[in-house]
DNA sequence: AAGACGAAAGTGGTTGA
DNA sequence: TCAACAACTTTCGTCTT
């Protein structure tokens, strides 16, 4: 638990001020939540920023793996059910006018027909709406994780194919956004730990999983599997390595690939290891709770690969040599 | 004192009956 | 649907730098 919360980076900072909305009317970061309403207020002026907000806390505790799975929200959790909140007209469904006397058959298909427009309209505007909720909480997700344009825009393309085939049905909105964004990154080959994108959204690992795999299987996109070289450039640059580092890293990575050593691991295992490994080579050293901590590890399993690495590798690491 | 190491028990996900 | 299993995490004591 300290381990994922306990950053002292800048990164942290970031995600620290971008977790709250700005007000547009006053420039106030101050905004209150008040889900039992489904709000969010700006302190500072009042404003209203977005109703209709989704609380996607637990619905209950649970004290087991069964106990949550069985708790997980199911059906709507929205209340977008009522998109028009009451106010719309209702056309009845019987076929009898307001005092009761049949239609005439005219006014009987005239009738049919406005009821059909009615559900129509009903159903593009719940996925209208639907879908500008979903593209802010994009907006809000990508931003904090510095995604770039063209991974947000297949994120969004994503998205609208899962609402097509109805995927977002009885899921927050917010779960499928993050399940979307997350695969748009590994589609574009700059992967992101599930973690970080879990923590900058609002949705447990557990739920952007699953929504991740649903993806998956529904929508048949091919994702290849992640290879721990993607990560390598974003670690050393969060850890501050030198590009030789990086080189040799990619060098181990390779290697050890060729060795089966990466076969069913963790590839933020892998990466962080062989980083450490090059570290050490290259005399940059860093600790094991360091990288751990941007790989988003343990420390344990840095060590376990780092031991199989120098084993099958036959590196010498204990002298920091060359 | 901080970092590295390793053992042991626990967790969540996958697989195969 | 359930149990077995592998990978990873958590926790904690000990050794090394």
């Amino acid at each position: 638990m300290k381990s994922a919360h306990g950053y002292s980076t800048e990164k942290e900072d970031s995600l620290e001020t971008t977790e709250k909305t700005v007000c547009p009317e006053c420039g106030s970061t101050s905004v209150v939540e008040d889900l039992t309403r489904g709000e969010r207020v700006c302190g500072g002026c009042g404003l209203v920023l977005s109703d209709h907000h989704i609380d996607s806390g637990a619905e209950w505790r649970a004290f087991s793996a069964e106990e949550a799975e069985a708790r997980s929200r199911v059906g709507a959790p929205m209340r977008y059910t009522v998109h028009d909140k009451g106010l719309s007209t209702v056309i009845d469904w019987r076929d009898r006018d307001t005092s009761g006397r049949k239609l005439s058959p005219r006014r009987r298909s005239e009738i049919y027909r406005l009821r059909k427009w009615q559900i129509r309209s009903r159903v593009h505007s719940s996925i209208d709406r639907n879908l500008a909720q979903a593209m802010s909480e994009l907006e809000r997700l990508s931003s904090q994780l510095g995604i770039p344009k063209p991974i947000r825009e297949l994120a969004a393309l994503l998205y609208r194919k899962s609402i097509m085939k109805k995927l977002v049905r009885g899921r927050s909105i917010e779960a499928m956004v993050a399940a979307t964004l997350y695969a748009a990154c590994r589609m574009r080959v700059k992967p992101r730990p599930l973690d970080e994108v879990a923590d900058a959204s609002r949705i447990d690992k557990k739920k952007l999983g699953q929504c991740y795999r649903l993806l998956l299987r529904s929508l048949d996109v091919k994702i290849p599997l992640s290879n721990p070289i993607d990560y390598i450039s974003r670690f050393a640059s969060q850890l501050d390595l030198s590009s030789p580092v990086q080189l040799r890293t990619v060098e181990i990575l390779q290697q050890s690939r060729e060795k089966g050593l990466t076969i069913g691991r963790d590839p933020l295992g892998l990466a962080a290891a062989a980083i450490y490994v090059a570290s050490i080579m290259l005399d940059e050293r860093k600790t094991q709770r360091e990288i751990a901590e941007v790989a988003r590890v343990t420390e344990v399993t840095v060590r376990n690969r780092y031991k199989e690495i120098v084993e099958v590798l036959e590196i010498d690491a204990t002298s920091s040599m060359r």
